[in-house]
DNA sequence: CTGCTTTGTGCAGGTATCTGCATGTTACGA
DNA sequence: TCGTAACATGCAGATACCTGCACAAAGCAG
């Protein structure tokens, strides 16, 4: 499988299909690699010596290894859990307090929907339905009567899917609409004239469905969401009924919302 | 299961690999080691000592145990992915060879069949789907096309789904057949008169159903399944293609297994 | 076109690391 | 208490590494 000798190879592109290479296998000699790229063992060790301080891979002993062998899965998602963590967790505190025992909720996706799972212990008999992959590992069994998982698509960057909104019970049974009394929908991004936004098209989709769904929405962003727009509208401001965040919005985003007949609710920090 | 000895590997990589395989198993002992990665234990002890310095793992008298061990409130998942822990990675690692690149692949839940999904790094290219809600956090990014969660409600302790097989794209699109190359089921019971069996009935109809949709099927059971039985049957032996296991089953069950057709594989530990 | 410089490559030497074995010491269990 | 197993240390062979140097090819100035 090694090249042929013949074709001659230019240094830089030898040493980007070598570090695809490593990439691919994960692990590799420094042996290996010359034979198959058909030059010295010198050479491949000054090309991986560049590679590993461009990071590219990793340099070892004998060879290299791949830069994301051996570490765990630690996704994006795990990093986007930390970032504005207090913020988040204020905002869960605060949003579970429109949850009443024995309702009907529904969740987006997100870290934000996430922490607030994660504050429901105090309750019990809900049902709740989300396409949040990670909820189920997350939340206590005790809370709840029934959980249930919108199937469909696996985005993996954040562990949710973007199906549609719709329960088959069994085997051969018809689709079932489904209906919450609340639903919590946390959104990338809002503004006065963009609305509610959010930067991937199925993610948005599944939260408008979520919200035509609900009998009452619940919108959680924090500070950091305000005043910006992205991709994927979905819906205006007046699609809401709650607009839970940790700090007091901007003027003009403050009155939007309050023209759109949204309760703003400000978690104290 | 001693790695292959044509395979040149690198100290660092195989460094990476015991470590993981420590926090996999919770603990082990410098002789397993030794024979699982085919080196002097003085090697492995160096490996240790070098990786406890570093954190990753604690030195003990005789082996290392996880980090983690006792830190975690372990579910009940949690807990089971412990037991015969080394047992279900063997199987996981001979039933990936099951698997060619590009194939569409259906797995069930359980602990098993997550250890499949964690032996899947080289391949490229796969369709997955699966009621495992843990798969999509455990599983690259880099081997699947698409990945696939059946949705329903979820049975919290085992971290699945229960509901129908099938698959809608759009809001308003019907129902979808989806049929795959190869089916992976762990099951919970194994014995000549019951066949397979589990103890819960809504994954027993979804055993049954990825099975009846699979071209080819791969049962996975460790030696602890042999002959019991539980409250649901799933199938008769005679549904499977193949039966993937840590040991020899007994002479009643192999004859019937082989009566059944079934081939089975047996992985070394 | 000629000559120079730059870059890439391979080779030779000494040095460092990895690994397994041997030896003596320590820790655990009966 | 004793015996076995695990540990620590030292050593030697093998392998991989680094440094310096020589040579070839490509690029550039004149």
């Amino acid at each position: 499988m090694s090249l042929s000798d013949a074709e001659k190879r230019l240094p830089a592109g030898r040493k980007a299909e070598l570090a695809a290479y490593v990439v691919e296998v994960g692990q590799v000699t420094v042996a290996k690699l010359a034979s198959h790229f058909g030059v010295s063992t010198d050479t491949v060790r000054r090309d991986l010596d560049q590679l590993d301080s461009e990071g590219l891979l990793i340099r070892t002993h004998g060879g290299a290894i791949s830069p994301a062998a051996g570490t765990k899965p630690d996704t994006e998602l795990e990093v986007r859990l930390h970032v504005q963590a207090a913020a988040k967790e204020a905002i869960g505190k605060l949003a579970v307090g429109l949850v009443e025992d024995g309702a009907v909720i529904m969740l987006n996706g997100g870290t934000t929907t996430l922490a607030l799972a994660r504050h429901l212990p105090r309750h019990r008999n809900l049902t709740i339905a989300t396409n949040n992959l990670r909820i189920p590992a997350e939340i206590s069994p005790n809370v709840f009567r029934d959980l249930y998982i919108f199937g469909g698509p696996v985005r993996t960057v954040s562990q949710t899917t973007t199906g549609p909104i719709s329960m088959r019970v069994g085997p051969d049974a018809q689709d079932i609409e489904v209906r919450a009394d609340i639903g919590f929908i946390g959104v990338g991004a809002v503004s006065a004239q963009g609305g509610y936004t959010t930067s991937n098209l199925g993610d948005a989709a599944m939260m408008a469905a979520m919200m035509q769904r609900s009998t009452r929405v619940a919108i959680l962003a924090d500070s950091s969401k305000f005043d910006r727009s992205l991709f994927a509208r979905i819906a205006t401001l007046e699609a809401a009924d709650y607009f839970i965040t940790n700090t007091t919005p901007p003027a003009d985003l403050a009155a939007a919302l309050g023209a759109a007949d949204v309760q703003v609710l400000v978690a104290e920090s």
